[in-house]
DNA sequence: TTGTTGACTCTGA
DNA sequence: CTCAGAGCCAACA
């Protein structure tokens, strides 16, 4: 089954990206190793994205929790407002609470979301 | 096929 | 804590 393919690959960074409930973020190595390849390659797939996608690719950021500059060099500043949007906080200078904002695949519902 | 690049991560100092 | 170097995987020329 399930019948793994080159772009299943890419499939299932999407999908579990898309799994990432609002106001939280995952780190690349995360989705990374449970996709089965490094940080880099989802950075690639993400990379690949195209902007009009049903992926939020923004709730992916780095493992210090910040938020890493594009290919564009532009972008990240989207990306925290988009984030800020959802509930997300970046208390220190641009950086997230992994500890409160670390989403963790099939955690259960976290307790406060909210920041000072 | 090989070499280079890339939205990263880890270890060491 | 921060800075720097090396490593790993995938795509492109």
């Amino acid at each position: 089954m399930t019948a793994k393919k080159n772009s299943s690959l890419y499939q299932g960074i999407y999908n579990l990206v898309q799994q990432i409930p609002p106001g939280y973020v995952c780190s690349y190595g995360r989705i990374g190793q449970l996709v089965g390849c490094t940080a880099r390659t989802v950075g690639f797939a993400l990379a690949a994205l195209p902007l009009n996608n049903d992926v939020p690719w923004q709730r992916v950021v780095n493992r210090h929790g910040q938020i890493s500059l594009r290919a564009d060099g532009a972008g990240h500043v989207l990306q925290r407002d988009l984030l800020v949007s959802e509930g997300v906080c970046f208390c220190e200078k641009k950086r997230i609470d992994m500890s409160t904002y670390g989403w963790k695949f099939l955690e259960p519902e976290p307790s406060g979301s909210v920041c000072a």
